[in-house]
DNA sequence: GCCCTAATAT
DNA sequence: CATATTAGGG
């Protein structure tokens, strides 16, 4: 039976009822095994010939999530047969000896492990890998391009993120379980999975993820990203190491653990990184509306994540990131070599960090809440200050011209420009200002002379009880309400 | 304890 | 490389 990943996530506590054809012509041996499979909550159908164990399979009615069997040398031509005839049931094979050459065939026809009798209860305990394996990697046939650029393709991103969000949310079922019962919450059982990452999404308190990541990844790498710009769920990616205890006779799992190393114990919380979030160009965006809401003389750490609100995010996080947004906006602004304007001579004010005149205030209950505020610095040309957006994940900080809107909210226009992103800002801009008429905003062409911004400004800063300068984006908006520029919406 | 920055680790 | 973590100072 093809397992799905959607069938996992319904499974309320997989593997158990996982259905195991085992196939072995030693009685003793076959009951042995079944009965620890049993053990393990697994629900066991035991064949003494192929035959029988075909017929069973073709039978459908049972279902088998997975096979056993048992090969021999005096057995190993059916049991070939056996394997090309069962190309979708993951089948593991076991023998008492190791006979490379045959278990490579076997291998070579579809096996999916080899395990030398006596079988380790481990090994046992854990066949329900290959279904999960089998479940979250099936699929559109042949993903496996692994040649192509992570964000290359969003299609494929989507695509394996669709998949691995099952993963993770088949983590966070158990987990969350684990954790509330916690003293002794092992989670070895998930360890295993996979060593990718993985998207989730999933909804819940705050501090969920945090916690729940906090106590059970001991070295994981979870990525978060926001997964709409209107929902404030998260997609978490998590890598798990393979467990330390699973795999007793393989290597690689050394050299992980480094703090807390006794192979069994439960992680203590010595030794584990935090999660990594991943800032995503929506995540981001949420996180520059955030910080202009607030007015960036404001925009603290705390207050960031709590208008953020999104899951999953820590303080720190936010902290992180404030910190390189900072630090990416104070080298950009002033004299930064090579950011010269169509309309901007020399002593040009725009290029200029701005003086705070007025004393911080906080005051976003004058505007939609949707809306980007004025924050702060005085309008230096906007795609100056912030970070280029692209539209995959892969954005930059790099002050291009034209993209960035989004990246603060600006209700402006997609840059209409095939070519934009990747080029040069010079280039961008000389394009730009051919086709002025056609990309009014980003330029600065349709430059609608002093006075007009002037009083633009004005009003911005008037606006929100005058306290403080205006954002770019206030000014655009300004200028936007009162039909400045051509701006499309 | 939170915040900020810089330096450093992963 | 992008983030996290840490350290030192307010």
């Amino acid at each position: 039976m093809v397992c799905t990943a959607n069938d996992l996530l319904g499974w309320k506590d997989f593997p158990k009822g996982l259905r195991v054809l085992l196939l072995d012509e030693d009685i003793n041996s076959a009951t042995e095994i079944r009965s620890k499979l049993e053990e393990m909550g697994y629900v066991v159908s035991t064949f003494g010939s192929e035959k029988d164990a075909l017929s069973a399979i073709s039978d459908n009615s049972k279902g088998f999530h997975v096979a056993i069997i048992e090969v021999r040398a005096d057995n190993k031509d059916g049991r070939f047969k056996f394997l090309e005839s069962t190309k979708d049931l993951p089948t593991i094979i076991t023998s008492d000896v190791n006979c490379i050459s045959t278990m490579m065939k076997c291998i070579a026809l579809g096996a999916v492990e080899f395990l030398k009798k006596p079988l380790s209860e481990d090994r046992l305990r854990n066949i329900w890998q290959h279904v999960a394996h089998k479940a979250f990697n099936a699929g559109p046939e042949d993903r496996s391009e692994p040649l192509k650029s992570e964000k290359a393709s969003s299609a494929s991103d989507l695509d394996i993120c669709l998949k691995k969000e099952d993963i993770k949310e088949y983590f966070n079922q158990n987990q969350e379980h684990n954790e509330e019962v916690s003293v002794e919450g092992h989670h070895e059982d998930q360890d295993h999975i996979l060593t990718e990452k993985a998207c989730v999404d999933h909804d819940g308190e705050s501090k969920f993820v945090e916690t729940t990541c906090d106590d059970l990844v001991v070295d994981t790498t979870i990525t978060v990203t926001i997964e709409t710009d209107t929902s404030k769920s998260l997609e978490e990616g998590i890598g798990k190491p393979l467990s330390n205890e699973c795999c007793p006779d393989h290597t690689n799992t050394m050299k992980r653990n480094e703090g807390s190393n006794h192979p069994s114990s439960r992680p203590t919380k010595s030794s584990r990184r935090k999660i990594k979030v991943d800032w995503t160009s929506e995540l981001h965006k949420k996180f520059v509306q955030a910080v202009e809401q607030l007015g960036v003389d404001q925009a603290i750490p705390s207050r960031i994540l709590e208008l953020m609100n999104v899951e999953g995010l820590t303080r720190h996080n936010v902290s992180s990131h404030l910190q390189k947004y900072r630090l990416q906006r104070r080298h950009i602004l002033p004299k930064e070599s090579g950011w010269k304007w169509p309309h901007s001579t020399p002593g040009n004010h725009y290029l200029q960090k701005p003086i705070m005149a007025y004393p911080p205030y906080h005051s976003n209950h004058t505007l939609p809440p949707t809306r980007v505020y004025p924050a702060w610095p005085p309008p230096p040309p906007p795609q100056m200050y912030y970070p280029a957006w692209q539209s995959s994940d892969n954005w930059m900080w790099h002050p291009y011209s034209g993209v960035q809107a989004e990246a603060w909210g600006c209700p402006t226009v997609p840059p209409q420009r095939t070519s934009f992103p990747q080029n040069t800002a010079q280039i961008h801009i000389s394009d730009s200002r051919q086709s002025s008429q056609a990309i009014p905003m980003n330029s600065f062409d349709n430059y609608p002379g002093d006075e007009v911004i002037d009083k633009a400004v004005k009003e911005a800063i008037n606006k929100p009880l005058g306290l403080r300068p205006p954002s770019t984006e206030s000014v655009i908006y300004e200028l936007l309400k009162q039909g400045i520029s051509t701006f499309p919406h």
